[in-house]
DNA sequence: TTGAAAGCGCTAACAT
DNA sequence: ATGTTAGCGCTTTCAA
């Protein structure tokens, strides 16, 4: 019997298919170069010898390391945004869950519109991309030089995606809110130039056509102060208004202070609704019924999916969004 | 002229010094078995040169990876911890700041009362140890097996340490109530087992001492349902209570969403103050005065003095806490 | 106290 | 299409 290895190798692999070390490593590259047959049965053995290759290694001879870059478009101030916005934290949440005990790094970028940081993010990117929120044109310039990307949110079609249902549950949203016999539902939309906020709009829009009811809408980008503001004029504009269906829970508890600021009681008199099931939700007052959006997940499978390295070109996954009843409604 | 370096290896360095590479990896390494004067001579030229090694080759070399290790302690399910609690994402956020553009990892851990999980951490540890909130048995056992941790807490006495000044925090909010011209100001303190929750209950005991208020005090874990249930108790036991110090945001957020259920107005009733500013006190309605921690500094700090690998024996630096005035008072 | 030499496990020219 | 040969930049025996 064989001295017991410590840590397969390289050579382990090529000595066992009876190959060179450089064809294992093209193999393992996937680089050309390679006959079909001896391609197959050398991935064959290094899946029976569940050998990994060693990625520090690798990293010094190529020049390159193995991680997953988080991107995020940065809208305004840089600084504290992680701190911030508790979408980001969850996303960091769900690439660590899946990255612990694996030798890859995880680097967090925030850009904004310097299109040579994009291309050196893209140019010293290694296992892959999670792209946070980026914008299509963002995703596509990525896409186009480095192939490993995967969006968290609706963008660039040549981007794959593991997006949540947002439509679906914009119109859940608004349908629980008719139940309840609300007639006058306000809606506080996000940014226009984002898929969130167009996807929730759309959920929205659809969900008043079919109960036939007004389009009362203001909005703005997914920021607390910016609910509280759109609250504020929703209510001066439409006094007799009693719900709010609110596009993000950062907002959503904006508005609930604006709502109670003007002396009406939530959700006695207002009924609100917020989007994602974050901290915010449950800090506000009272705390906040939500759709809530499985980020920590939908961030474990997209660095699943590059990790394993299976992104295919227009690979799309759909999570859905699932209804938390708390005391805003 | 020199042919332009595109990076400096440690050769360059050894040539400049007129020694081998031995002697450099040695000095930088702060191995033993070099001449003080050849030591000194190696390190002025390092920093002149400005050369930084690289951090594969030397995990290639000796089998380890330089990254920080981010140890935060699992109070029940670790799953969904950093989403949940903003101190966390805070922690990781400061020592990112750090990080960025450098070639070091960031590891995650959260770890329970498995001491050979703790163990295993300090023997993969490279470049340090970051402890966000852990408890004097811990940080001494780590600090044993490992000598570069920072902890973020004040805890064992061997362990160098970067803290807020909790007590100092409490003291100043327990003043600014008082000078608010509120007289019966309770407590809801965080757990006795955190140096955090002893020192902030300290303070707060300090402060109503010398104004010569009662002790109204209630708590338990930094958990916001704890804040919500422990004011439900001290309105019950003291209806008359016209402040509340409450020891951390989350919990002051169910602190005031207890008031407000109790039919009491915040702050016209009762006056609530809490301490981290967090999201969670921009989220709670009204938005809470709160006591601002600078976490993301103090970790930044921390992660500073472990990659300069300048953590001394009894390394100890306070930041202030800082009041931040919002609605609830 | 110091240096020479042999790798760490892999990639990437360059041959064949 | 495949193998041979150098390294990547550093650490670490082993000699001197």
């Amino acid at each position: 019997m064989a001295k017991a290895q410590l840590k397969l190798t390289i050579e382990d692999v090529a000595r066992a298919a009876g190959v060179s070390r450089s064809t294992v490593s093209r193999v393992m590259n996937n680089l050309p170069g390679v006959n079909e047959a001896v391609r197959r049965e050398v991935k064959r053995i290094i899946t029976d010898l569940a050998y990994v290759p060693d990625q520090t290694a690798r990293a010094l001879a190529s020049r390159q390391h193995p991680a997953i870059d988080v991107v995020a478009v940065t809208h305004g101030s840089a600084l504290g945004w992680l701190g911030s916005h508790p979408y980001y934290s969850r996303v960091l949440a769900g690439v660590m869950t899946v990255l612990d005990g694996r030798d890859v790094q995880l680097r967090v970028h925030s850009v904004g519109d310097d299109d040579a940081a994009v291309d050196a993010i893209a140019e010293r990117a290694t296992a892959g991309i999670v792209l946070a929120d980026a914008p299509p044109g963002l995703a596509a310039r990525l896409r186009r030089r480095c192939k490993r990307v995967v969006s968290l949110v609706a963008t660039a079609n040549s981007v794959p995606t593991v997006e949540a249902d947002n439509a679906g549950g914009a119109y859940a949203a608004v349908t629980f809110l008719h139940g309840l016999g609300r007639r006058r539902i306000a809606a506080i939309h996000g940014p226009d130039d984002t898929s969130c906020g167009v996807n929730r709009r759309a959920g929205y829009l659809r969900a008043i056509e079919e109960l036939g009811l007004p389009d009362l809408s203001d909005g703005g980008r997914f920021r607390r102060e910016v609910g509280f503001d759109a609250a504020h004029r929703l209510l001066d504009r439409y006094p007799d208004l009693d719900a709010m269906f609110v596009a993000c829970d950062l907002m959503a508890a904006g508005a609930v202070q604006a709502i109670s600021a003007t002396g009406r009681g939530v959700p006695h008199d207002v009924s609100v609704i917020g989007f994602d099931d974050s901290i915010a939700a449950v800090c506000a007052n009272p705390p906040l019924t939500t759709m809530r959006m499985p980020v920590e997940e939908m961030a474990a499978t997209a660095t699943r999916l590059l990790l394993d390295d299976s992104v295919a070109g227009g690979y799309r996954q759909r999570f859905p969004v699932e209804l938390v009843v708390r005391g805003s409604t």
